[in-house]
DNA sequence: TCTGGGGTCCTAGGACCC
DNA sequence: TCTGGGGTCCTAGGACCC
């Protein structure tokens, strides 16, 4: 049996624990430039707010109903998340971090008549210990185990756990449960299954798998498989390297300046770099794309990326910056207004085992001591504390409602009044 | 005026090998 | 009229997740 904890409302929670008189009321978390809707509360989803929202297309709502907004604040939200993962950490025998607020829980060696109990204790404690409420689903699969969690927010009355393991259970369960909600099954396949009339996972349920796998491919008829009891996605005690490491924004205005998309591009790869180094990994390709406003149909449209092939894999800040700001020069073109930048690495390798070259003439010895110290530094001092000239510039990203990093910065620890 | 960011896996088709 | 058989690797595109 596996277990699926998912923290109800996760960004909104991570807000309410440090100001609980927003218990109750209804608030939204918006995505960088405070533009969508990330998060909502159950208050602002009964509003009929959905995921993805932008913002000034509910400013009407807003201001009817005062909901208050929160730019994202992941410092916060990081840092919660890792409590709440430690807490579940200590009390199941191992647990696979499935993303920032959800973890699978190894529940195999757990008797079965145990399970509904120790589900709600460990719902309790971590409620407890991190402010954050919680859903704990338990089934045979994956796939059941997180209907199993989403059946806890509907029925309060279950404590924040849900067994779901007999067949009578699961076929009644499925016969509400729209297929859309499946994991696995998204916008395309449930638009498709719909014209075949199939609306609920039960109607799925009942397909055959010959048929599921001929319209669905073998990833298809995995989750056909998943909801018949049968765990096809394995739980995974280690979680594995990246294969691709991302940094990308979107900018507050369009911006025109070559000057500041280059600062912006050398602090996207500063990160990038340095998320290689942590998990120990170098890049064998990065690529570097700019943008223009896609939602600006009055503007002309320009898209460039360009993809860079290192000869010897590199983690070396100094390196993959100079690459990236050069080639910057080579896609920007004068006259069209940017809107967003990014970043990604790919080709990635173990930094024990790089390909070295003959005719390369850096001294990786230097630069990876240089970075170990940098790297440091910048633990102990705080992120930013060096950081290359070229990357000293402010980016335009507006984020107007952020609250405090209460529990990553002592500058902006929470106030306690007597 | 204002529209997020970061990932994974699978498949098909083309280029290439012997 | 007729044109082999068996592979690998890479990339782009499409699906999905949070």
């Amino acid at each position: 049996m596996i277990g699926l904890c998912d923290c109800n409302n996760f960004f909104v929670s991570c807000e309410r624990v440090f100001d609980p008189s927003l218990n109750g009321k209804p608030v939204l978390v918006l995505s960088g430039n405070d533009g969508c809707v990330i998060a909502r509360s159950n208050e602002t989803k009964a509003l009929g707010i959905k995921m993805g929202t932008p913002v000034f297309k509910i400013k009407d709502i807003v201001e009817k109903y005062d909901i208050k907004l929160f730019s994202t604040n992941f410092p916060l939200y990081g840092d919660m998340s890792k409590r709440v993962m430690n807490t579940l950490k200590a009390y199941t025998p191992a647990i696979e971090v499935y993303s920032i607020d959800e973890s699978f829980l190894d529940f195999s060696q757990f008797p079965l008549e145990s399970l509904k109990g120790n589900g709600e204790k460990i719902a309790k404690i971590v409620r407890r210990n991190t402010g954050i409420p919680v859903s704990i689903g338990i089934a045979p699969s994956k796939t059941l185990a997180k209907i199993a969690s989403k059946l806890c927010k509907q029925y309060p009355a279950l404590k924040g756990a849900c067994l779901l393991y007999k067949d009578k259970d699961i076929e009644k369960v499925l016969s509400r449960f729209p297929i859309e909600d499946v994991w696995g099954i998204g916008r395309r396949y449930s638009k498709m299954l719909k014209e075949y009339h199939v609306f609920t996972a039960l109607d799925f349920f009942h397909c055959s798998p010959d048929w599921v796998e001929k319209r669905m491919s073998i990833v298809g008829l995995r989750t056909w498989k998943e909801l018949h009891g049968i765990s096809c996605i394995s739980f995974e005690h280690t979680l594995p390297d990246k294969q691709t490491i991302c940094v990308s924004r979107s900018f507050s205005r369009d911006v025109e300046d070559v000057d500041e998309i280059k600062a912006a591009v050398s602090k996207f790869t500063t990160t990038i770099a340095m998320k290689l180094r942590k998990q120990n990994s170098c890049a064998g390709q990065i690529t570097i794309y700019i943008m223009t406003n896609r939602f600006r149909e009055d503007k002309p449209q320009m898209f460039q990326s360009f993809p860079i092939k290192l000869e010897v894999p590199t983690n070396s800040t100094l390196e993959l910056v100079k690459i990236a700001v050069s080639t910057i020069d080579k896609i920007y073109r004068k006259g069209y207004g940017y809107k967003k930048a990014g970043v990604i690495v790919s080709d990635l390798h173990s930094s024990n085992n790089i390909q070295l070259s003959l005719f390369d003439k850096l001294d990786r010895n230097k630069h990876s001591k240089l970075m170990r110290t940098l790297d440091g530094i910048n633990a102990r001092r705080g992120r930013d504390t060096v950081i290359l000239a070229s990357s000293d510039k402010k980016l335009s990203i507006k984020s107007e409602h952020i609250s405090n990093r209460f529990t990553t910065s002592w500058d902006e620890i929470i106030d306690v009044k007597v």
